[in-house]
Order: structure tokens, then C-alpha cells, then sequence
DNA sequence: ATAGTAATAGGAATTATTACTATTTATAAA
DNA sequence: TTTATAAATAGTAATAATTCCTATTACTAT
């Protein structure tokens, strides 16, 4: 993979948000700083960084969001304010539990809880 | 809300399977018993049924797809053969947690798991 | 029967994402 | 340094999933 100033700023915008943003919010953040990127660079990047393990992505409804936490881990994400926050269960369990009941073996475990924040 | 033959298919569609289909897959189908169905009734339909919780929707990756089991329960997917199947979590666990933990009142929570079947 | 309401078909519009292509750019060899 | 070339880009078209719109149809209660 060569290096290109796009995919720097790209990685950097998601590196430094916890909001886990959509394509569309990381195309408009770029925008500001490479005015003529276009979103299919933005979409082939995220895929690039994501199969190279420096990002990961999740799936929220239908769209896709990323994360540059690439610990497994898992998301709350409230119906009110839509805000999506990173928690931690325990998966290992659950892991073991499917192979031991389902002869199933995990690769990925994704716990997704919508309901209201605390904000609120 | 008013009986149709429509909904009665859609809902019979759905309830009939095991599959988690797709409403593209719901459509097919229904186009066999009524061949002038459109794509927006299906839609349509098949929300309705979900807000007055005769059925499910799950989401597998960006795409929705319709569950007629509307007791809460889990889902593993193969990377394989792509089958979807139930299984039973106590995520009532996971509800108690996020609140004491987090102070978020949970409506619902989504376990999906990938990985390999038994098939294989 | 008639009117009012609810549902439909069919197609257009929207949103998210991927594919295509001519041009530009990073890198490494000459 | 110049040059070769493979990778990446911008811009645009295409696709996929879903929602929206509107004229028409079908039920239901008068
Ligand atoms: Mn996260
Ligand atoms: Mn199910
Ligand atoms: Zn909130
Ligand atoms: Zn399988």
C-alpha cells in the first residue's frame, strides 16, 4: 500500500473521534482540508484501512459507521439523541458458549443496545 | 387496521420460514401468489406488521431482514453458507449490567455473532 | 348507492455504496 | 535526475435498499 495524503487525513479523522462517524461525515470533515476528495476515495480507504486492521466498522441500521477502536468491544446507542457509546461486555463467554452449545465457532461477536442514555 | 390479501400473504410469508429473509426475497415469493404486488406494499406491510409486533426485523449488515419469532433471541451467522439461526442468550443479564453500569435503560439488544457453522 | 376512509400499484426519489475510467502521483530502478 | 509503472485519485455512472408520492381501488358505515 503506497501512501497518499488523502488516506493520512482519512485514518486522522477517524482517529480522533469517538462519535463513530458515517462515510458521510468523514467525506464532509476531509472536504475541509482536501477540497475536491470524493467520497469513492473516502469509502475505498475506510475499506482499505479496516482490511489492514487499523479501523473497524459497524453497522448501525443501514449504514455503516467507523470506529478507530479495533479492541473488540461493544455499543449502546440511544433512540433519543442517537449518540452511540462504547462499552465493554464480555464476550469470551459468549464465545465459549456457542461452541460448546452449537459447535459454532465465533469469529466476531457484536452486542448492539438501543434504548435511552442517561442523558436523558 | 383494515384486513388485505396483501398483508395476509406478506404475514404468512414471513411466519412460514425460517430463513430471516430479505424483503427482496419476501417479494419474489409474494409475486408467485399475487403477480401485480409492488415492492412498496411489501415494505409497507411489513413494517406495519413489525409496529404492532407480530413480527421482527434484524439487521445483517445493511440490509433488513424479517424475523417471525418476536420473543427476544440471537442470532448466528455463518461466513460461509450465509444461514442465519436462533439461538438463546440471557441477555436479560446484559440488560440488568448496562443499566447498574451505565444508567441506560435498554428496549432491546442485538447479540450477532459470525463465525463457522457445524455444517462445515 | 354514496361518501369517507384506508390500502394499493407503480414509479419516482433518496440514500448508501460500489464500479468505471481517464488522469495524476508515489516510489523505485536506470 | 529522468523514467517507468503500478497504485491512487477525482469525477461520474451504476447499483442496491428503502422510502415517498399519487392516482386508483376496495372496504365500511351510513
Ligand atoms: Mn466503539
Ligand atoms: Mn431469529
Ligand atoms: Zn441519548
Ligand atoms: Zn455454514
Amino acid at each position: 500500500m503506497r501512501f497518499s495524503k488523502q488516506r493520512e487525513l482519512i485514518k486522522n479523522i477517524v482517529q480522533t473521534t469517538n462519535l463513530h462517524p458515517t462515510a458521510d461525515w468523514i467525506y464532509k470533515k476531509a472536504k475541509k482540508n482536501i477540497s475536491n476528495i470524493s467520497l469513492g476515495t473516502i469509502y475505498r480507504n475506510l475499506s482499505q484501512l479496516n482490511q489492514d486492521g487499523i479501523i473497524n466498522i459497524i453497522y448501525d441500521n443501514n449504514k455503516a459507521r467507523y470506529d478507530w477502536n479495533t479492541v473488540s468491544h461493544d455499543h449502546l446507542k440511544c433512540n433519543k439523541c442517537g449518540d452511540i457509546t462504547d462499552i465493554h461486555m464480555h464476550t469470551e463467554e459468549l464465545q465459549k458458549k456457542v461452541w460448546n452449545q452449537y459447535k459454532f465457532e465465533a469469529d466476531n461477536i457484536e452486542i448492539n443496545i438501543t434504548g435511552i442514555c442517561n442523558k436523558h
